[in-house]
DNA sequence: CGATCTTACGGGATTCGTAAACATA
DNA sequence: TATGTTTACGAATCCCGTAAGATCG
C-alpha cells in the first residue's frame, strides 16, 4: 500500500489532540466539522487504527495515537522548517551570493553597489573574493562563485560571458607636472615622460602597451600595487596610465588625473556566468543590481553597454 | 500564507531529481506526464520558486531546488517511519502488552497462552507481573499494565471489572491418606484433620474459611508458598486446601487431589482494565486471547463465564 | 434532553488522462 | 526533425458544507 500523508491531516490530527473536540479542531483547521471530521477518519483509515476514542462527551487518543502524536510532530516540523526556508530563499530572506570581483571595481565601486543590496536583502549572505580576471573566471568555473566581473573575455561551453562596462584610461601625475596643465595632449607627451608602471603581467600593463605601440613606453619603475603607484606619482618620480575605475587610489590634493585622448584606449568589463545552470534568487537579484548600478563611462562620450 | 505539503509532492520531486526526466519520474509516480508537471507545478507555486530548470532536453535543479532537496528527503524519510511505525502497530507485528496476573496463574495457565500468543504475534513484546491480587489492580490504576487478573473485584470510577473465570477449591492430601480413598467427602471430615494453610492473609485461606464457616478448621501449620505446603502435605503433616488453578503444585506420585464437595467454594477471578482509555491493537488480540483461552472450570458441574 | 460526533448528499473545486501545441538540440 | 515538456480540455474523482441522524452523558 502507498503511503500519502499530508500536513494539512498532520496539523489537523495535533489540532485535536490540542483541543480534545471535533468541533474546536475544525475551526482551528478552517474546515466545517464533519469535514474536519472526514479528514481525521481518512487519516485513520490510511494508518489502518484508530487515533482517537470519541465518544459524544470526550475525544481522547488511543495508544497507537499516542505513539503516532510524537512523530507526527516531528514531520510536521521538518516540514513547516522546508518550506519556510525554501519560502524564504525565494523572497530573497535568505540566501548567499558568491562574486569574484577585480580587485580594481572591488574597491572603488563594489562597495557602495553591496551596500545597497544589503539594505535591501539583509538576509543574504554575501561572499566577495577580489582577485584577478583569472581567478575569478576559474572561481565561477569550480562553482565557488555565482557571478565573476572579469577583464578577459571566456566563452567556453560552460561560461557565458556578456559585456558588463568599459572602462577608459586616464593620465595619472603631480598636480606640478607640465602635463597637468598642458592644454592639449598627445600619446608622444606622454611616452617621452617616466613613467611608473604595472607589472608587465597585469592586463592594465598589456592594454597600455597595446594601445601606445608602436610608441615605447619610458617606463622607470613597475610595481605590484596601484595604491603604491599612487605613491610614486605623489613623490614625483613619475607619471603613469590607469584605467578609471581605479582613480579611486589617486584621489589625493597633489595629484592631477586627465582622461586621455585615445579613443582606442578602453578596457572591457565581462559578467560571467556559467552557461549549464541557472541563477539562484539571490545571485539573480545580484544580476539586477549589479546590471542597474554598472559604473558609467567617466570619458567624453559616455558609452552604455548592451 | 498556509503551508501544505504532502507526501506525493515529495515523492515526486525527489523522483525528478534522480530520474531527470518528466516522463520517467512520471511513471515512478503512476501518473501520466502532464499530470506528473501539474504535481511539480502545483509544488513550485507553493514554494514561490522554480525548483527544476528544464528544457526538453534536461531536466536540472536550481539552487533552491538544490537546497530544498535535502530536506524534503529527510521530511520523506521521516513520515515514512512514523507511517510503518503506526502501521505496524495496527498490524500487530510490533507493540507492548503489560499483563499483572496473579502468581497461580502466571505458573500454571498463563505460560500457553503466551506462548500461542507469541507465536501468532512474534514482534509484540510482552510484560508480565506475576504478583498478588492487590498489585495487580495497582498496576492496572498506574498505567503499568494494560491488563489485570486478580482475585478481587474493584468498581471504581477508573477501572472496569468482570468475572474472568471461577476457581473452585480441591483438597490435597497424601495418597494414603484416608480421606484420598474414602467415597464420601465431607466438609467435617476434612475440619477434623490436620491442615496447612496458606497465611491469614491470603485470599485462599480467606475464601477457605469463609467457606467452612461456622467450622473451624484444624490448622497446624501456616505458610507463604504454595510449593512448600506441597512439601508438607506430601511429609505427611497434614492436608491443604487450594483452588484448582494452582494443583499443577501438587502434581506428585504421593499426592492425590480431589473436588471438594462445596458448591459455594469458589473464588472468582476477574480481568481487569481501565475505564476510561480504550485497549491497545496488541492489548486487544491479548485480550482476546485470554476471554478464548479461559480456564475451564474443573469442577463436576462446570460453568462459563459471562 | 442537550451537546457532539457521524452519516447522507448535492455542488464545486481539484486532479486526472488524452490530444494537441510548443520548444530545444 | 525527433524527443520531451507544456497547454487545453472534457471527465472522473475528491473534498467541502449543509442538513439530518445517532449517541453518550
Amino acid at each position: 500500500m502507498q503511503m500519502n500523508l499530508s500536513t494539512r491531516q498532520l496539523r489537523a490530527f495535533l489540532h485535536l489532540v490540542e483541543e480534545r473536540s471535533f468541533t474546536r479542531a475544525a475551526t482551528l483547521s478552517h474546515l466545517s466539522q464533519p469535514a474536519f471530521s472526514a479528514l481525521i477518519r481518512s487519516l485513520e483509515d490510511e494508518l489502518g487504527v484508530r487515533l482517537f476514542d470519541r465518544t459524544t462527551r470526550s475525544v481522547e487518543l488511543t495508544a497507537e495515537g499516542r505513539a503516532f502524536e510524537a512523530a507526527a510532530r516531528r514531520v510536521l516540523r521538518e516540514a513547516e522548517d522546508a518550506w519556510t526556508d525554501v519560502r524564504q530563499l525565494a523572497a530573497r530572506q535568505r540566501g548567499r551570493v558568491a562574486l569574484a570581483v577585480l580587485p580594481a571595481l572591488a574597491a572603488g565601486w563594489l562597495p557602495q553597489v553591496l551596500a545597497r543590496f544589503h539594505a535591501q536583502w539583509p538576509g543574504i549572505q554575501l561572499d566577495v573574493a577580489d582577485v584577478l580576471s583569472e581567478d575569478c573566471i576559474e572561481r565561477v568555473r569550480s562553482g565557488r562563485a555565482d557571478l565573476a566581473l572579469a577583464a578577459t573575455r571566456v566563452d567556453t561551453p560552460e561560461l557565458r560571458t556578456e559585456l558588463f562596462c568599459t572602462d577608459d584610461f586616464h593620465l595619472v601625475c603631480r598636480r606640478d607636472h607640465p602635463l597637468a596643465t598642458q592644454p592639449q595632449l598627445r600619446l608622444a607627451d606622454i611616452a617621452a615622460h617616466p613613467m611608473i608602471q604595472l607589472s608587465r603581467s597585469s592586463s592594465v600593463r598589456q592594454y597600455v602597451e597595446a594601445a601606445i605601440h608602436p610608441l615605447q613606453l619610458n617606463t622607470m619603475m613597475e610595481l605590484d600595487q596601484l595604491s603604491t603607484v599612487a605613491g610614486m606619482v605623489r613623490a614625483g618620480l613619475g607619471i603613469s596610465v590607469v584605467p578609471a575605475l581605479t582613480l579611486f587610489h589617486f584621489e589625493h590634493p597633489q595629484l592631477a588625473t586627465r582622461p586621455l585622448p585615445l579613443r582606442g584606449l578602453k578596457r572591457q568589463i565581462f559578467l560571467v556566468r556559467r552557461r549549464d545552470r541557472s541563477l539562484s534568487v539571490a545571485a539573480q537579484a545580484m544580476y539586477e543590481q549589479l546590471m542597474a548600478l554598472r559604473p558609467r563611462q567617466t570619458a567624453p562620450n559616455r558609452r552604455r553597454g548592451a
